[in-house]
DNA sequence: AAATCTGTCAACCGCTCTTAA
DNA sequence: ATTAAGAGCGGTTGACAGATT
């Protein structure tokens, strides 16, 4: 539709947030909820956008943000959640309560990316923004101060504050395609997410291949219930939604998608694991289809 | 000690999806 | 049915810190 951005009006602040605007970011939201991103700056008396606000709030001053390194679970759930679905952080996200999607795709871009290619995995070899990337600006002492000293006054700041690790809400709905771009891997070979489009031969792009990763969402969740590889007797989703599921499922066997799909779920979710996981995983297929 | 390189991550951008008028 | 605003997502950028040369 071709809107203009939203941080284009002139005078909107932008770049890294002051101590003084997380306080009144954070005092706004604290008196008057989360929401109305567009009209929040405004009276909350501050020169930002609305997705400005939003993304600090989300990504750093939400009292449920969990600060800290990623735990080896954590490390290890993302590398199989990413390689059930892919680049979908949010939703990554979701099953690591206290972690966003930013920190997630942060995380994975510089740890787990590296990790799996070690591992012999089918990795690109350098995003192209990590070759711009070479290219620094080592100047600004002056700012370098400055952040050092809001990082170390944010700190204070968590610490003092109590922490409630709330499950992210997913907007996700299971009848419908999520993104008409949206890209799935499911290479089991490559066990690996595909950040970028170099990485389109391992993608399913189409959208059956999106069809295909919700019907396995649907097998997750149904899996405590012995569940029904055709998902037609799936507990969590309601009446309706299963005769729209079905309706997406390839019954036409004769290309193995779903034998393949499903050898590679539990490939990815060896039994030992799995077991760890089980409930999360339950979870996961819920929020999935709130 | 200075210059350069590399890793990290907060923030921005552009896009799609949802919703309401 | 159409349109525009709001919301959210994933990709990318760039500033900064620490490591290395």
């Amino acid at each position: 539709m071709g809107r203009a951005p939203c941080c284009s009006k002139v005078g909107l602040h932008k770049g890294p947030w002051t101590p003084r605007e997380d306080a009144l970011l954070t005092k706004y939201i604290q008196a008057h909820g989360e929401g109305q991103w567009k009209s929040l700056p405004k009276k909350a008396g501050l020169l930002r956008c609305g997705k400005s606000c939003r993304l600090r709030w989300m990504n750093y001053l939400r009292p449920d943000i969990k600060r800290g390194n990623i735990t080896p679970e954590e490390d290890d759930l993302i590398m199989r959640m990413h390689s059930l679905i892919g680049n979908r952080w949010s939703l990554i996200a979701g099953r690591l309560p206290g972690r966003t999607d930013n920190e997630i795709k942060n995380y994975w871009n510089t740890h787990l990316c590296k990790k799996m290619r070690n591992q012999g995995a089918d990795i690109e070899e350098e995003s192209p923004s990590a070759n711009k990337k070479k290219k620094r600006n080592n100047s600004n002492k002056k700012k370098n101060k400055q952040r050092k000293d809001k990082m170390d006054k944010d700190t204070n700041e968590e610490t003092q504050k109590t922490k409630v690790y709330l499950p992210k809400p997913i907007r996700v709905k299971p009848l419908t395609l999520p993104r008409t771009d949206s890209t799935f891997t499911l290479d089991s070979n490559s066990a690996s997410g595909a950040s970028s489009s170099q990485e389109n031969n391992n993608k399913v792009e189409s959208p059956e291949g999106t069809k295909d990763l919700m019907n396995l969402v649907c097998e997750v969740g149904g899996e405590n219930d012995g569940f029904d590889f055709l998902g037609q007797e799936n507990d969590i989703v309601n009446e309706s939604d299963v005769v729209e599921h079905q309706s997406y499922f390839p019954r036409d066997h004769s290309n193995g998608t779903l034998e393949k799909l499903y050898d590679e779920y539990f490939q990815l979710l060896n039994i030992e694991d799995y077991c760890q996981y089980e409930l999360d995983l339950d979870y996961f297929a819920e929020s999935l289809l709130v």
